[in-house]
DNA sequence: CGATTTGTTGACTCTAATCAAGCGTAGTGG
DNA sequence: CCACTACGCTTGATTAGAGTCAACAAATCG
């Protein structure tokens, strides 16, 4: 890991300038509760690790995050991908079920998880978006389950439509993420992701500029294998 | 189908005589709420459907219920079990995303979702009962796909710990789903399912008094299989 | 510019799926 | 009560798809 385990939470550095999609993607607390000062992490930077106390909620304004967690053999699985815009950490529990890194050089601001509990306490509106918060973690935890119980074919075009939706640049795209973290997201080898690349190129599926540039050619293709 | 697509709500029948266990395991639901007639529900009797509306949230009482989604290449993916004490229907969307039905002899009880959520509105105490509803079932979905991740004796080991734990019979408890259920709910077939059965009972990792009731012997063991 | 990481490709292996019988129990009707 | 059937479950033989191991290419970084 290039810079260790910094301490991210007031780690005062020149607030990034913001992009024109930053922040801009509702839910996940309210902005004013957001309002700590930025945090820039580089590429492979733990943020959180499994078993750490969940005090603070998350939220990204640009780069990307992953959760994840090592498993007995080794490997590795990424529960989830944190985009501009979303939020990420609340949990159940008080210790957090994943480890958090960026996969990209990443802005993020934070807040104490225990003032939006109290805020919610009073104001029905807080408690609400707290429950639309953990029910569209959910509903990508069932879409990524739905994922792993496919080939390897139809997961590679699940992500591939589920990055060109959340990403928001149409069917052209930059991945923020590269082989690896795609891999154990799908729970797939990198060789096989790499392969599904080649295979969807080569038969017009879709076009790679360079390999983290990508052009969905064939929508409808896509769309038949993921359902 | 046995009974066909009956109305459920409103059914009315006599109550089910409440065993011990009943509707005794807290959260999903002020118990207020859950105050309908209790129906019963024959063995694989449909509750509800992909796309129907998401108008109603229930609770088990006795049995068990499965939702599922129909793939496109016809297998079945079970994303969830519901027993006594469970909610579900919870949905983010007014649509269901998963259809719902009895995998043994059911009863539960219903309530609007409206009136719950015009209750949270002015109630902080619902507000954070659905919170802490949309995150268990948050939890068990990144349980699942943990274990869909995994190779085929492990995700058997996660699923015989996972039902040790949520039928709290200890380590000796009686499956309420066939082999079928339990396949598409890990993602393999009912062959493999059966192989991995006789595979822990030939190696004294569990007991198999009947093909539905289960003594787990050698826990250490399937708990390192496990993470 | 070389060094190192990241991604691609090929040959071979292994796990779980598929295909195909066979077994056992429960329920049915003669 | 006992055949007969039906269904759920088990077992075996073979196949297909993704993993592993190994080499190489391409991109990135210092």
């Amino acid at each position: 890991m290039l810079q260790g385990h910094s301490a991210i939470i007031g780690l005062k550095q020149p607030p990034a300038p913001a992009g024109p999609h930053i922040a801009d993607q509702t839910f996940a607390g309210d902005s004013r509760l957001f309002q700590g000062v930025p945090a820039r992490i580089a590429r492979y930077c733990n943020i959180y690790d499994e078993g750490d106390a969940a005090d603070y909620l998350y939220k990204v304004l640009a780069g990307a995050v992953c959760t994840y967690k090592i498993l007995v053999d080794g490997r590795r699985q990424v529960a989830s991908f944190y985009l501009p815009g979303d939020a990420f950490g609340l949990e159940r529990k008080d210790t957090q079920p994943f480890a958090a890194e960026a996969i990209a050089a990443t802005t993020i601001v934070s807040m104490k998880k225990s003032s939006v509990l109290d805020l919610a306490e009073n104001d029905p509106n807080t408690g609400r978006e707290l429950t639309v918060w953990a029910m569209t973690e959910l509903f990508r935890a069932q879409r990524h389950l739905l994922m792993l119980s496919q080939t390897a074919p139809a997961r590679m075009a699940m992500f591939l439509l589920e990055m060109a939706e959340r990403l928001r640049t149409g069917y052209e795209f930059e991945l923020p993420m590269g082989r690896r973290d795609i891999a154990d997201y799908l729970g797939l080898t990198i060789e096989t992701i790499s392969r599904m690349f080649t295979r969807f190129q080569q038969t017009g599926v879709i076009e790679l500029q360079s390999s983290r540039r990508i052009g969905l050619r064939d929508i409808d293709y896509l769309t038949a294998l993921s359902e």
